[in-house]
DNA sequence: GGCATATAGTTGTTTATGCAACTAATCAAA
DNA sequence: TTTGATTAGTTGCATAAACAACTATATGCC
């Protein structure tokens, strides 16, 4: 079926270069304009430690889809903005407990806001239902892949 | 709406973080796979000028959703590998046209088998519809932010 | 106990991105 | 035709990603 490869090698495009880092410039832009100093990579280690306080790296390292390399440089620079700390676990010294710092909670309830708020620029006439389809489309190639 | 407002929330990191980068992964490896040294930032360069030789810089840069500098860089690396040659516009001298060489246009049958293949991989068990609403989405996500 | 293996995290290297500041060429308006 | 604004492209700097090689700790098997 040479006509549907051709349309998934256009879907490719699409989901590499446009939507998702348009909506992560945009929402870089709204922390900017806020005055946070903070990376939507940063972001999205503090959105998890949010929900869950003290994880270790292997733990961001899965909930965030980032190697361990990546979490290491993350945490490193998130420690020196003072927004985290590494804590050694007391049961398995291999392991970094990674902990918010008072300066870090501060900052939760503004940036969620900062993110539904572009979410909801970004999704200007999507209904629900499509939002659900993406959600379940991701899902599916994400376990396809991974 | 602040429970549709969280869902808009989730789906954001869904979109940052997770399928497609997966996507990209899995064609970077398979490029490596078959022996091509090529990475998928400089593939979709590549595949714009397959499809229309001779761009200018902005013109990729529209194409591929990129800016300038990383055009620039993009290409120079192209260059480097022997695989584009930029050449000034005969009409405007601040152009320059981005060309591919023999060597190049050479890679494209296979490195555009190689993306299809990646993309039947990607989407085991979405159907046609459920792409033409992701495909939707994402379009109607840009136009809102860009 | 001791050795092999697995797991957690770090470091080095290359490539890419975002932003701001810059140069050079073109265009447009007085 | 000269001056001011726009457009095309480059460079510097900080952050981040992928991959491989590395250290340190823990676990499991004999």
């Amino acid at each position: 079926m040479p006509n549907n490869q051709f349309k998934r090698g256009e879907l490719y495009s699409v989901i590499n270069g446009m939507a998702s880092t348009a909506v992560a410039r945009r929402l870089q832009k709204n922390f900017r304009a806020a005055g946070l100093e903070i990376t939507i990579e940063q972001w999205s280690v503090l959105y998890h430690l949010w929900k869950e306080d003290c994880l270790s790296q292997q733990e961001l390292c899965n909930r965030t889809f980032r190697d361990k390399p990546s979490i290491t440089r993350l945490i490193d620079n998130l420690e020196k903005q003072q927004l985290v700390k590494r804590i050694a676990s007391a049961t398995d010294r291999r392991i970094n407990l990674v902990c918010l710092t008072d300066n870090a909670k501060s900052l939760q309830a503004q940036t969620i806001d900062l993110a539904n708020q572009t979410m909801n620029e970004a999704l200007v006439g999507v209904n629900k239902d499509e939002i659900e389809v993406v959600k379940r489309v991701f899902q599916q190639v994400y376990d396809n892949l991974v």
